[in-house]
DNA sequence: ATTCATTTTGCATTCGAATGCAAAAATGTT
DNA sequence: AACATTTTTGCATTCGAATGCAAAATGAAT
């Protein structure tokens, strides 16, 4: 008998050496419902355990075609929202026995290179909360896998996606805006290539123009915290007329009203209405409390998973897309129009 | 010639026999620096072009015993520092090929199944922002695995490390509340088996004593904003004539601040002083500009990756510890003491 | 004890790429 | 042109687990 090898690992071959037994038997002994015999499954758990032996996952998945890892990808930039969800995922993921493999995207450029190492990896599926092409979505499609578009509806494919519809809750946001006698509206903008962001104000619009509000400032930032600071200040001037402001995301929300408090001195609510979307963590701050409206964040991560879920265990699912619905967070940062 | 089955992944076979070539020249012309001529080369790519080639990461790590997955490993607890240090952590890796398997860890409990998909998956090394028992150390050493440890410096083994020096900054910070007139000091602690925090304090501690100040309040949080607010109430109870409060991380002391503030009505830092350390993106913000002691993540996200590599490439290479040093950060939640 | 049905087990092959070695081709030398 | 040298290529094997199929073992029924 040959001295081990300085492998660190042990196989399924040492683990079949040593329990006299052939390698196909060890490898059944490790597979949920195989046909093994109760004296057989001992005398190999006997012995894997002291070789603590665990099955290599790289070897499995290249027979079985089945690598159980699913690449999330998500936008660096957001730094806010996504690590919520990104977390939530990651727990589901992991209860359904399958591993994550984390993608950030810088810019829209990165995308293609991040794809290649999804598939270069055979990930079982991808959860994507960064905008996909057409072509890359044909891509994957072509290499069979599945993915779920994480908050991004409103693709020019049509593709199997969670989303939260913010309709509701927005109208009820915006008609107590107005119930409070608000007239002056602006909106504070995502980038352009904001998909979620752009959304939202388009629904904010068209329930102002129901109530025959069509004449809104604009302004844009791009997400973050620091943005919104130069676009009020711009907002501002253009505008001082405007009570009431309505922003693309949270993080941009609390920027707005950091930089109308503290840098213009003026009272929020009092003097001026600030509200978001996204119901971030942060967001409930007493410094804050942003009146807002909130995505079920958890309930989103759980329609991720088990959609992705159904798709890797059957390919040919047709698309699907999720609804759920935000919900409107009365907070203190928007009150009456002052007069 | 067979029709093609229906496999969505042209392997080095398919590629071989559209270019008349053999599977290893393919391979070999795939590897960086490997010995191809010219026309071999041109013929090869050509044909795994137009098949959309590319090399299965999961067989090759598998011959290579190479997986470039580097595991890591958050708590998912702490909600806002991690992220940054995730994102940050991420993108150098990927600029040095490798990619992100992402492990929440919710409770020490947790680890060990960890630690078990981790080696399943062959990853080729581990950076972890959770305590790893001796046990667990050992058992990824036997694997050759190598570990860093990110933030964790006062491990009982010694181990590989990165982690933030903040004695001068926070001497600084400390000797300017004392000039600054302060007497009666607080500390509002993390859950007890949190080691940063602990550390953290008791440096402070250490240099409160140097000052001959040894009669210190306590009160205990978990990191968490939310718990910062009913550790305030009691501390404010128990030791009204507390005049800065010294905090384990950023994220309590933004609780502490509001509590004091928005529920307490006090005005900080006219009454009293509030700091914390981290240095996380939303201590800036304009509510609260925390006094802190700044983390250099993105510097010890270098360090992390770059003494992993080193590891990676050559396992023998021995323990490091890499100590960078947090800079202070001068807000405006801390001030003269009140009269 | 014999036959047949059923469950367990092992054999041999497979997944897709990498690589040591030897054969073949290209290049250099005289 | 003949030979030596270097470079390029292909053959065959390997990594570790899974699995179809056939052989072996077990159990049931007569």
């Amino acid at each position: 008998m040959e001295p081990r090898k300085n492998k660190s690992r042990a196989t399924s071959y040492d683990v079949a050496r040593l329990a006299g037994v052939s390698q196909s038997a060890v490898s059944r002994c490790f597979k949920p419902g195989a046909s093994v015999s109760k004296k057989m499954r001992d005398k190999v758990m006997a012995a894997a355990n002291e070789l603590h032996y665990q099955p290599n996952a790289i070897a499995r998945g290249l027979i079985t075609r089945r690598s159980n890892l699913v690449a999330v990808m998500v936008s660096a930039r957001l730094n806010f929202y996504y690590p919520e969800a990104l977390f939530s995922l990651t727990e589901r993921l992991s209860a359904q026995n399958m591993r994550v493999l984390l993608f950030t995207v810088e810019s829209e450029d990165d995308v293609d290179a991040v794809l290649d190492q999804v598939l270069q990896y055979s990930a079982d599926g991808v959860i994507s909360a960064s905008h996909l092409s057409v072509a890359q979505h044909e891509l994957l499609e072509r290499r069979h896998t599945p993915v779920i578009m994480f908050n991004r509806y409103f693709d020019a494919i049509d593709s199997t996606s969670v989303w939260c519809d913010v309709r509701e809750a927005a109208t009820t946001m915006i008609e107590q805006l107005l119930a409070f006698g608000h007239k002056k509206f602006a909106f504070l903008h995502g980038p352009a290539d904001g998909m979620v962001g752009r959304e939202r104000l388009l629904i904010a619009r068209e329930i102002l123009t129901d109530n025959g509000i069509t004449d809104i400032e604009e302004a844009s930032g791009d997400y973050t915290y620091e943005s919104a600071s130069a676009a009020i200040q711009n907002l501002r001037k253009r505008a001082p007329d405007v009570t009431a402001i309505l922003c693309a995301n949270d993080m941009m929300a609390m920027g707005a009203v950091d930089e109308l408090r503290h840098v213009m001195g003026l009272n929020v609510p009092r003097d001026i209405s600030v509200v978001g979307f996204d119901g971030l963590g942060s967001a409930r701050f007493a410094s804050y409390e942003l009146t807002t409206v909130r995505q079920p964040i958890g309930r989103m991560s759980d329609a991720a998973v088990s959609m992705l879920m159904e798709r890797v265990e059957k390919p040919e699912t047709s698309v699907e897309k999720r609804v759920l619905t935000g919900s409107f967070i009365q907070g203190t940062s928007s009150g009456p129009a002052p007069q």
